[in-house]
DNA sequence: TGCATTGTGTGCGATATACGAACAAATGTC
DNA sequence: GACATTTGTTCGTATATCGCACACAATGCA
C-alpha cells in the first residue's frame, strides 16, 4: 500500500475513540491528547467532529461517548452472519447442558465473544457480545490458538501479558505451546480455574464446510458443581454434536 | 464550532464503517462508495486505512470488518458505568420475575440495549448490549420518550418510521403522544405485542439521585404465558423495587 | 499577590488529502 | 469477438488539515 492511500485523520480519530475506556468515561481534550499521544489541537478537532456527528457529548469541558458509537461495533456483529447463525445452536446447547454456552473468535491476543446463551451467572465478570478475554487462559482461546500455525501461536503468546490470574493459571509459554499440541490432537481444551477461581470451562473449535476454524464454542460451569475432571465426560459430547451441526451450515 | 474544527476525513471514515450492515458483510470499493455517497477514490483510502489498522480484512476484492471494530463500540459500554452498575440489579430482577430483563437508553429514534439478563428466549430476534429497536413501539422506548419534553418527543416521532410491525402496533403520532402523557402520569409503559406477536413487556424509567431519567428497565414475557392485562400486577412491583434501589446508587 | 501548572482556543506555514478526470482491467451483452 | 459498462487505480492540483507556537483563562500554592 502506498503511503498516500492512508487517511491519517481517520486513523487518529479512531485512536481517540479507543482512548475512552473502563476508567475513563469522560475525557478533557488534554487528557485525550496524552492518552493518544496526539497534538491537543488535533484531538480537539477529532472530539468536536465526534460531537458534531452525535458520537460524543460535550459540556464545554468533558467529552463522553454516546450510545451511537455502539453502531460502529454493531456493524460487525450484524454484518457477519456468524453470530446470527450460531446463536440458536448456542441456546440449544446451553439448555441441554444446563450451563452457559458462548462463541468467540480471535482478535490479536484476545478472544472476542460474538454470541452467548447464559444460564445463571457463575462468573464475576459480565460477558456479552463484544467482551474480551486474554486468549492464553480461556478455553476458547486455547482452541483458537491451537488452530494456528505454531509460529503464529508463539507470536501471539509473545505479545500476550501472561499473568497468573489464579494460582492455577499456566503462564509458561513452553507449557502453553505443549498444551496447544495436545488440544490440536484431542480436539478440545479444558480450563480449570485458570481465569477465575471457581470456574471451569471446556471448548471445541467450530469449522466451516471447508474445514477452516472460524470460531470456538464453550461451556462454562462452576467448579464446585462440576469438577474439571468431569467436564469432558459431561459436556464434550454435547459440544461435538453442536460443532458437527454448525459445520454443515457454515460456509 | 468553526468549520475548520471538523475533520472530514474522520467523518467520512466513520460513514464507511457504518456502511457495513446486516445484509452487507462484505463490500467492494464501488459498493461502499455508492452506499456512502462518497468518491470511489476516497472510500478506497478509508477502507485501506481500516485494513491497515486491522479493523478490516481485504482479499483484493472484498473488504470485511474484523472483530476489532467491536472495540470502538465497547469503548462506550465499558466507559459508562451505567451498564456495569445496572447488570446485577437486572440479574436479580430477571430471576425474581422468571423472565428476561433489560436496560436501555435512547439514541435518536431508537432504544439501545446497554445490559440484559435473559431467561429462555421468547423473541425471534436476539437482543444483546448494542442491539437497537425503534423507540415508539418498545416499552422502554415509550418510557424514555415520555420522559422528554413534549416537543422533543414529537420531534423524534416525526423522524421515526412509524410502521405497524403487528396489527396491534400503534402508529398514529397523536395516539402515541397521548400514550406518553399516560406513561408520564402513571410511571410505566406496557406493550402488548406491538413489536412482535406473542410478546408483551412492561418498562419503568430509571432515575439518578437527582431525579433525572438516565435509562429504562423492562421485563418481557410471552403473551401466551402472561397476558398484557396481568403484566402490571405481576411485574410492576418488582420493577419499582429495582428502580428505587438504582436511584440510590446512580449519581 | 506572584508564580507555577494545567487546560483551551487560534493563527499560520508546511504538509496531507479529496476531488475529478483519465486510464487500465475486468465484466457483462449481444 | 466487438462493444458498452463497471470497477479499481493513478495523477495533478486546489483545498483541507496538522502540528507548532503563542495567547489567554482557571486553578493551586506559598
Amino acid at each position: 500500500m502506498r503511503e498516500s492511500d492512508f487517511v491519517s485523520g481517520f486513523a487518529r480519530g479512531l485512536k481517540v475513540i479507543e482512548a475512552f475506556g473502563e476508567t475513563r468515561p469522560r475525557l478533557t481534550i488534554a487528557e485525550a491528547a496524552k492518552l493518544t499521544d496526539l497534538d491537543r489541537a488535533t484531538v480537539r478537532r477529532c472530539l468536536l467532529t465526534l460531537a458534531d456527528l452525535g458520537y460524543a457529548d460535550y459540556d464545554g469541558k468533558f467529552f463522553a461517548l454516546t450510545p451511537k458509537v455502539l453502531r460502529l461495533g454493531h456493524a460487525y456483529l450484524s454484518a457477519t452472519p456468524l453470530p446470527l447463525v450460531i446463536q440458536p445452536y448456542l441456546d440449544q446447547l446451553s439448555e441441554k447442558a444446563g450451563q452457559s454456552a458462548s462463541a468467540s473468535v480471535l482478535d490479536g491476543t484476545e478472544v472476542v465473544y460474538i454470541a452467548r446463551a447464559s444460564q445463571k451467572r457463575v462468573m464475576s465478570i459480565n460477558l456479552s457480545p463484544g467482551s474480551r478475554l486474554p486468549a492464553y487462559c480461556a478455553s476458547m482461546g486455547r482452541v483458537l490458538l491451537a488452530a494456528l500455525a505454531e509460529a503464529e501461536a508463539r507470536n501471539i503468546l509473545d505479545r500476550s501479558d501472561l499473568k497468573a490470574n489464579t494460582p492455577l493459571t499456566k503462564t509458561d509459554p513452553e507449557v502453553l505451546m505443549e498444551e496447544f499440541r495436545r488440544v490440536r490432537a484431542e480436539g478440545y481444551a479444558v480450563i480449570d480455574q485458570e481465569l477465575e477461581l471457581g470456574l471451569c470451562s471446556i471448548a471445541v473449535p467450530v469449522e466451516n464446510d471447508r474445514g477452516r476454524v472460524v470460531a470456538a464454542i464453550n461451556i462454562g460451569a462452576p467448579a464446585a458443581h462440576v469438577p474439571a475432571a468431569e467436564m469432558k465426560a459431561r459436556y464434550l459430547p454435547l459440544l461435538m454434536e453442536t460443532k458437527k451441526a454448525l459445520r454443515l451450515v457454515l460456509q
